[in-house]
DNA sequence: CATTAAACGAGACGGTACGTCTCGTCTTTGC
DNA sequence: GCAAAGACGAGACGTACCGTCTCGTTTAATG
């Protein structure tokens, strides 16, 4: 879920990375992204409020971009075991982004991240890894069970699935900046078998 | 379809607003978002390359995020009259928008109102009012008419349903970075009809 | 004792140059010299000030500089007539400086003046006519006739002798900043007689 | 001799000032002010022709003004040992003012220094400053021996005495912008001797 | 142990851009 | 045709950040 640079090379002269410095860093990232946005956002606040030199910012991250990104991730847990009905395994592979969105700031920690994710390199190409591991994947699998059961159509487009799944959830974070309610992932999961259904 | 300040006290001293400066700082702040993006995007470059003082553009726009909007806006054309079917009098409210994104630099411009929109007081406020005008109000009239005709749910949230129409839109351009490809509106209000129909 | 452009054609068609906007800018223009200082001057404020539009600055002063030495040089009254005794002579010359400078904001607009005419073409022209006309030839033909009667050396560098008497007056305005005391004038010309006297 | 904020904390972390922007600062500063006047003068060519960022200049020095008179102070030798005679004794203080005077831009230099001194608070204290240290105090010393010794008289005023010497120098280099020649300063002693003298 | 290499904080540096202010010119409207 | 009003291109103001680069200090594996 990380994508800095540490491939850690455990043996090797000298100290190592320092994680207090690390979770300091995403936390003052976190923070200066709810109060500044995307495009005011600035590193040498990061690194006076996480009391790190820029130099570590720089050592650690290729670019600031992935850092915000790399601090709305460490806001998303880990998804919970799927449910058994179709709607309910669709709605979990999305649930743990809803919950990081009604986190105290993660509703604008994630609009940093997506923002930063479609004008910075690195961060998109994090941003993308991500969801190809957490999310595409996945729900390639479920998917495809359900389609071999003949609960949607066997054409489905897979990335226009997922398209009409988030989009919604990121139109209203970034442009709405309206609450997402309990309950978001289960409806959007709902709509999604809807219009994909076989009947 | 503007934002900025031109509320034309007609009979004034003095010379009135250059309509020259005004087009070539919007066309330069096109083609700088279609370089640079909404984070790098700079002030500086748009009044060089629109050979104008940067004193000009603080003066009709309020901040730099509304004179992107305007930006953007001035690519969407208005709406044609709705035609006949449900489908396609939802689709023809959004149609202009598909049109804008697929346009030589329009993906990048709209990418960088709409953040622009997330990041900005003015900004968003401009996008909004927008959005209101030419997509929120007609649409409540499509879509009483709609539910009076029992095509869909007489229970709808308005912005439940813009929300599902035109999220994906964003994702796409924003996130995906793929093709608006032709007949995307269609698609959407099918999709939307589906979801909302009462049966 | 203006440097103006106002060579006052004086039966041509339309209205002539306006009084009124002449003197409100001098005005003007003494009350930001001393508020602001060379420097930091603007022509902006001027013309607010004064009410006035900058276009009829620029009519009528070749340069911001010439303007300021024509404030300054309005606040130099007359001299009056010479006195019997060689000090006396001397000393009336510049007695109407040293007046100038101990009004409300003489010292200020002198310094600014002073500054005008060191940095600025104009202003250095029209600064040095005035002194030309007011100072150097009334000196000349007082210090000639002195040299006649032996009270001073034959030999005297006219210029030297300005320089003698006129730069103390002007460190003690810019540098020292000091007031300048009654009785300023007469102490310099004494000093100026000791120095140049033929014993 | 130095106005700057370089009160070298000298055990600190992070790199030290850098001695070779200090000096390209206040060279480029000497060369603009040749070139161009305190009034017209601008930070921003100064950094471009010293190749330095505009933040390291004003890191450095409390005004731009205070920095025109350290670039000039800097062009002001030291005082040599004073000679035998009175005369010699107080023209040696200001030799070498008029040394820096008379080399390749120093004239217009000082002129721009003496004016930034009058316009800029910071700069006028650096200037005053250099004045007690490098010229008020010696004369001060000098003076008191010459009276003891009934050369001068005892009541002398010591600033008085400063203006009539420093005042023509002044005069010269930022009105009648005339060339100061070898031995100006014998010259101004001997006339400051006369007019304070005991006979 | 002492050495040595890396990581860290601090922060100076050359730059670019910010949003504001001023310059000198030009244009429009009113007297 | 003069004057007020004020828009305009140009560019400097002083500040904030960028990403890079020393500095000394601290920490851990190696000799």
């Amino acid at each position: 879920m990380s994508t800095d640079a540490s491939v850690k090379k455990t043996s090797r002269k000298g100290p190592s990375r320092s994680e207090e410095s690390r979770s300091a860093i995403l936390e003052a990232t976190r923070a200066e992204l709810a109060e500044s946005g995307w495009r005011t956002f600035s590193v040498d606040s990061v690194a006076k409020r996480a009391s790190a030199s820029k130099q570590t910012i720089y050592r650690w991250w290729p670019s600031i971009g992935a850092m915000c990104v790399d601090a709305a991730l460490a806001l998303i847990p880990d998804s919970p075991d799927g449910g058994r009905d179709p709607q309910e395994r669709i709605a979990t592979l999305i649930v743990p982004l809803e919950a990081a969105a009604r986190t105290g700031n993660g509703h604008a920690v994630l609009r940093g991240a997506l923002m930063a994710a479609a004008d910075d390199q690195h961060a998109g190409e994090a941003w993308r890894g991500w969801m190809n591991r957490d999310i595409r994947q996945p729900m390639r699998m479920v998917l495809a069970e359900l389609a071999a059961k003949r609960v949607i159509r066997r054409d489905f487009d897979l990335d226009e699935v997922i398209e009409q799944l988030l989009g919604p959830l990121w139109h209203r974070i970034c442009v709405i900046r309206g609450p997402v309610k309990e309950g978001y992932s289960m409806q959007q999961a709902r709509y999604a078998l809807r219009v994909y259904s076989t009947i």
